[in-house]
DNA sequence: TTAATAGTGTCTGTCAGACACTATCAA
DNA sequence: TTGATAGTGTCTGACAGACACTATTAA
């Protein structure tokens, strides 16, 4: 038997025949009150004119990475550089593309709406926000995306009852009313408020910034994300939506 | 622009540089009082002679979907065809692989001990049952193997805290003192006895089947998991391991 | 003054931790 | 009888839910 190098060196990589590789994201965001996702039109076939996730092929000469194909769609649709990302997880089969065998690795991101600006160059038209608020999501998308996109945010609803995901789709500095409401926003329903604060502060994930913010009747202190905080797994779910 | 059935006729898989897909598996059982799992010792290059986790690659040809792949590989290796299986996560990158970009879907499966026969034709000094219950996973492992395992092995000792998992783990028929004992050897510490039952058996997750176990000294009730029972999902976690 | 939002006080219920207790067997 | 394992009783503490209460602003 050769050895090792000797292997490497005679080894020819297209003798199997191998699935396509792809990466989708879901790109959520919270803004106009609702949770959206961004999707964008297909300018090519299959499914040419639909709507979809984010996605595209893992770039080999480009990519070192799987998390590097993510992070670079993520830039090229919304300038964002540093999100939450997330692997959510990976499809392959021979029936969801109809050019073959494909493999997509799915990850969702959270991102401040105030961070974003769809890059120049793409047209809005095909470009989009689409509101996930109400768990049914109404429009078909190309491949399985929907089904993609229904696991995606069946995760993050479900992370969100006992971590602190949501602050990733805060500005910087934000007040615990805009928190709450964007917990609501995910959840689909209403939280008890004297509990979130306690919850929340007790967390010990964020710190007063000094600053009050002005927007509604009366005052309120802002936060912001302690530098040492990463995500915060809390002992007790919320009982909102038991599974 | 061509419409799509024209699109498909003339579409040629070739032309993209793909990475190889493969899928590799931490196969976890309970055995001689120790969580152990499954490895397997390379028969090719590269790594050849070195220790790994039981994987390979998509088979076009034969396999559906990745599930597909997974359960094959199981099923080669073990003879067991419905064992718990989830998903981990992928990792896909052009270092973990002197044969160039590879992206690999991981998973773990949790089976009876007393449900396997290593299959024959294995050569048994080529297959072995590895003891991880000390946390550090000693042997280094092929690849980037013994990275995915420790992922596993940190997925599964999370969700012990919180879930009815190792239900997977147990014979058809066991007793709760068999139960918790294999909760605390994924742990790797010990649990309070009387909290221990009354979290399993308000979960309503398992069933007397009347008969009685005489191993130990007093007799025990021996249980069977509900044939209605999924995955449990307990709303307060353990507070053994707080991360 | 009123409406709206920010923020507090405090009681309840649930369930994990702790640990002392009883029960039933083998040797 | 002793030792080991099975199984119970019950108190504590932590924390989510509920909800009434006060505070501070704009209009």
């Amino acid at each position: 038997m050769p050895g090792e190098r000797e292997f490497l060196r005679n080894y020819d990589a297209t003798v199997y025949t191998r699935p396509n590789c792809t990466v989708d994201m879901a790109i959520f965001t919270v803004r106009e009150g609702a949770l959206r996702v961004l999707t964008v039109k297909r300018n090519a076939h299959p499914f040419l004119g639909e709507w979809s996730l984010v996605g595209g092929f893992i770039d080999t000469a480009q990519d070192s990475t799987l998390e590097d194909t993510a992070m670079r769609k993520l830039r090229e649709k919304t300038g964002v550089a540093a999100p939450y990302l997330e692997q959510f997880g990976t499809v392959g089969n021979n029936t969801r593309d109809p050019r073959g065998w494909t493999v997509t690795t799915v990850y969702f991101a959270l991102i401040a709406s105030d961070a974003v600006t769809l890059l120049p160059g793409e047209d809005i038209g095909d470009i989009r926000w689409m509101d996930v608020s109400d768990s049914g999501i109404r429009t078909k998308l190309a491949f399985d995306h929907d089904v993609l996109l229904a696991g995606c945010l069946r995760r993050l609803r479900d992370k969100v009852l006992y971590t602190s995901l949501p602050v990733h789709l805060m500005p910087e500095n934000f007040t615990l009313g805009e928190l709450q409401r964007t917990y609501e926003v995910i959840l689909g329903e209403p939280t008890d408020h004297k509990s979130f604060r306690r919850r929340i502060l007790s967390a010990d994930i964020v710190e007063e910034t000094g600053c009050m913010k002005h927007e509604a009747k009366r005052p309120a202190k802002t936060y912001r994300l302690k530098k040492s905080a990463g995500t915060h797994y809390f002992l007790r779910t919320l009982e909102g939506a038991v599974r």
